[in-house]
DNA sequence: CCATGATAGTGTATTAAGTACAGGAATTTA
DNA sequence: TAAATTCCTGTACTTAATACACTATCATGG
């Protein structure tokens, strides 16, 4: 390991995959390039790493700026760095992914890109550099994730039916459950409790609302 | 996204948790520093990621340099990236874990460090750096490819027993299973065939050696 | 050449988990 | 009070996981 200071440095950026459902869709939040390389074309939100910021700051911090919302599920998704992958240079980026509530919705991105959206997330995208890339690898991780942890709340309010919860696993893996067998599986994992309330409002039988047991986090971060 | 060139450019590195199995035990592969900071600890091979140069090929170049082999099992791990993790500056590093054959073990590390040498990977280490989160995060994710994948067949020559790989299960899981159990299983995975030759020179009754019917990759890179 | 030592190799019964499947219960609205 | 709508539940069957013990084959040494 000789001086280190005669290495040409890299830049680094996070990108950020931004999930979230509505109207029964799996979204992705994207944004409209302004300027060049790219201009006009959509793209991940995201940004360059600060030189006095870790790398989870960053994401975090981006995400915010790009959305307005904070405190929501935020993991570190894999690494990209071809060194062609940006015109501009030698860029490293590293790439996150997020799960935003379904009632966080409303928070159009307040940001300085000439625009911002929500795209279904498994209609095939030209984006910007090599953030398709990114994006199917992200969405592999989510179906991954949700099959293999509870990852699935992160979608949901604080308080939630199982019919919720089941629409949402139908969504991402695109297969429908057996409702009874559904129910008995998520039951067995001991990871909900009732919260003695039940929907409200609705023209049929209400629905019970149940919580996660636990801070949402742990059984999460392992692999 | 403004002006990039304004950004102070952070250095990237790559770092390569090498793994073998010698002599039953789960071993780690560390170079002594003979440079500061952390002159004279031991920590984990890796070095500056070229301006030209991908991430991966990063990887492999410092992996052939530091032991000598190469085409063998390499998948990035994570990317560390705290703002303190090295007192040179801010030096984001990109981890690798590699997996080399039993059979590689002899190949000693030909490097410009002082020092290298195999280590028991479970026995707690002061490394330098963050090497030890590293270290730890490589040992988990060991563990869980090996619970899911069939990333233990890595670790052993082509051709090889069901008693060899019944070991490997063993050691790196630290526990141990039932012989008819664990066949049973491994054959009902159908990625084993038999070569039809057996083990020579052993005295006792000899086993049959098997070998991974497709080429390694596909049913590990998925997560 | 036969007895010993050492590891290879195999099958069955039990338990737990996953899958398939249908009808009654609670609420609002007309 | 009947209709519409969604909620909620249980049982039989199939598949996977676990527990468990003996025979087979080879090399070696007396």
């Amino acid at each position: 390991m000789a001086n280190i200071i005669k290495y040409p440095r890299p830049m680094v950026t996070v990108d950020i995959v931004i999930f979230s459902i509505q109207n029964d869709n799996l979204k992705v939040l994207l944004i409209k390039r302004n300027i060049q390389p790219y201009k006009g074309s959509w793209a991940l939100p995201g940004g360059f790493v600060h030189i006095e910021e870790d790398l989870d700051s960053a994401a975090k911090r981006e995400l915010e700026e790009e959305t307005g919302v904070k405190d929501i599920y935020l993991e570190q998704l894999y690494t990209f760095g071809d060194t062609k992958r940006d015109p501009r240079g030698r860029v490293i980026t590293v790439a996150y992914f997020a799960l935003i509530k379904s009632e966080d919705q409303k928070l159009d991105p307040k940001t300085d890109v000439s625009d911002a959206d929500w795209f279904l997330a498994y209609k095939p995208l030209k984006l910007a550099f090599d953030h398709s890339k990114i994006l199917d690898y992200a969405l592999k991780r989510l179906q991954w994730k949700l099959e293999y942890t509870t990852v699935a709340f992160q979608f949901l309010p604080k308080k939630f039916t199982l019919t919720q919860l089941q629409k949402i696993y139908e969504i991402i893996l695109n297969k429908t459950f057996d409702k009874r067998n559904f129910r008995k599986k998520i039951i067995s994992l001991e990871v909900l409790e009732e919260t003695g309330d039940i929907t409200k409002g609705v023209s049929h039988r209400p629905a019970k609302l149940f919580q996660c047991k636990t801070k949402i986090g742990e059984i999460l971060e392992l692999i």
